[in-house]
RNA sequence: GGCGAGUUCGUCUAGCGGUCUAGGACGCUGGCCUCUCACGCCGGUAACAAGGGUUCGAGUCCCUUACUCGCUACCA
């Protein structure tokens, strides 16, 4: 197979008519990968033959969640290649003179039923509970001058292709093997529609052959569609790509995915505030894996692991708990820089200016939150009490934290840090560990009250590196200005 | 209904005829660390869909059944 061997060249081809789902993502994610893997081509082509369905805004999204994911393509919209246009709506004149050629090879022919004539046929058969539905071909032999005549008096047509009555179509899939089909269930589809424009079948066959489409992968929904797609490279006389179908993926209790089970588009992760990478991984794993035990790996990494022969022919679940704990490990793993802004901008959205905050400072409280973190957002949102006095104490550690002897205890530990020189995370701690001694109690005595007093909440980075970050004088003040919620 | 694809712990998976009394990860769970919560570390829980073959030997090959998903449009 000639196509195996040439220079790779790939396609993300979706249609711009909803947001980008993490099925399409994956998808084109493992064309980026096999792109990248072999030193190949990404390119990205719209497939806008449908005008009832078009969305001018899917098409704007789909272009950004692509980007933000970090799946720029090599060629398409935006960076213009060789073989373009790359918006199929554009590229009418090439669908109408390909066609031309099946029409004169008798392998394509105009078809003047009506959609009510179809529909009856299909009743028809339902109804009689033929074993093989579809078109009748109807119009299969009309002679072609006839046709055209017709046409000419102003009678409007679909094309259809003149599928073989008999043998069997084959084809071979990168993983799943040999695929074949008897020709007599295989429907003598459309080509080109009443309006003039090419179903997809006809316009991906056409475009992947003539943008030099090396390997399909796409969704295994496209597998009984292969035949056919086969059937026309054949009447063309051209060479199939490489075909791929990947797995679908489920929502968690099985089913399909959608935005009613949860989050289901690449746009609704980024809000969540998982990490391109985090879900660029997931994904990957998601049906491919590199045959050790690696987990979590970085976009090059993947890149250089990837083949075609390590993906699943198997359907996967897709299971947020685990892309939690990855965007988790993720977050981690980013430098100090990226997590700075990230703090920096949404405590900014809280109306908290830290521009004017030491640098140093900054990166402590980072490094404090980053373990803690498992969505970016949790980093701005926990460290808005590093910067400004708690407005509201959590209900729940209110009752717990602030019973009997609360107050004695928080005076008391309020008195110990004004002696503390300097506001010293070691010093802070020597500090409360002298009051144990003191007060003859356990740290976990004096710990929680306070904390509450001075974050607002039961739960977060260790008290002294608290403290120090928070300041002395601030911490003091903080503590008095909880005592009187506290019980004596 | 027809056709096609798929089937290893709850989930993602390793496994490509003997090294599998089935390994890893998430989850759940016991413990350690510890001022709390995380992180980290140590341990536990739990699977080859069923039945027939082939073979000295099957999670691995073949067949059947069951179940799941997809397609069955002038949508992609």
């Amino acid at each position: 197979m000639a196509n195996e061997n040439r220079p790779v060249r790939v396609r993300f081809a979706p249609s711009p008519t909803g947001y980008l789902h993490v099925g399409g993502a994956r998808t084109a994610l493992y064309n980026y990968f096999f792109a990248k893997a072999t030193g190949g081509t990404f390119y990205l082509r719209i497939e806008d033959t449908d005008r009832k369905r078009y969305n001018e805004a899917a098409l704007k999204d789909l272009m950004r969640d692509l980007k933000w994911l970090g799946l720029q393509w090599d060629e398409g919209p935006g960076c213009e290649g060789s073989v373009g246009p790359y918006f199929q709506s554009e590229r009418l004149d090439i669908y109408h003179e390909q066609i031309k050629k099946l029409l004169d090879s008798g392998d394509a022919y105009y078809c003047f039923c009506t959609e009510e004539r179809l529909q009856e046929v299909r009743k028809e058969q339902e109804q009689s509970g033929v074993a093989v539905t579809g078109y009748d071909r109807h119009c299969r032999d009309i002679p072609r001058e006839e046709a055209e005549k017709r046409i000419a008096a102003g009678e409007k047509a679909v094309i259809r292709l003149k599928v073989p009555l008999t043998g069997v179509t084959a084809f071979e899939d990168k993983i799943r093997g040999h695929i074949e089909y008897k020709n007599e269930v295989l429907d003598d589809l459309v080509l080109i529609k009443r309006d003039g424009f090419p179903t997809y079948h006809f316009a991906s066959v056409v475009d992947d052959h003539l943008m030099g489409t090396t390997h399909v992968l796409r969704g295994d929904e496209w597998i009984s569609s292969t035949p056919k797609h086969v059937l026309l490279y054949k009447a063309f006389g051209w060479e199939a790509p490489v075909w791929c179908h990947l797995p679908v993926i489920l929502a968690a209790g099985g089913g399909k995915l959608s935005k009613r089970k949860g989050a289901a588009s690449v746009g609704d992760f980024r809000d969540l505030g998982y990490l391109p990478e985090t879900l660029l991984n997931f994904l990957a794993l998601l049906g491919w894996n590199p045959g050790g035990d690696r987990e979590v790996m970085s976009v090059q990494e993947m890149i250089s692991a990837f083949t075609l022969d390590r993906i699943n022919p198997k359907e996967a679940a897709f299971d947020e708990k685990k892309l939690q704990w990855m965007n988790g490990q993720h977050i981690r793993l980013k430098d100090d820089a990226f997590l700075l802004d990230v703090m920096k901008k949404g405590l900014a959205e809280k109306g908290i200016d830290v521009s004017g905050a030491p640098e140093a400072r900054l990166k402590e409280i980072i490094g404090l939150l980053k373990p803690r973190a498992h969505f970016l957002q949790d980093i701005p949102n926990t460290a808005v009490y590093f910067f400004r006095a708690p407005t509201e104490y959590e209900e729940k550690a209110k009752a717990k934290q602030w019973g009997a002897g609360s107050r004695t205890i928080a005076r008391a530990v309020r008195e110990e840090m004004m002696a503390v020189e300097p506001f010293t995370s070691a010093n802070i701690e020597a500090a409360f560990n002298a009051l144990t001694q003191k007060r003859n109690c356990k740290l976990g005595d004096l710990v929680g009250a306070v904390r509450l007093a001075v974050s607002g909440v039961s739960a977060g980075p260790g008290l002294w590196e608290l403290f120090e970050s928070v300041g002395k004088n601030e911490v003091i003040r903080r503590i008095a200005a909880a005592e009187p919620f506290m019980q004596e």
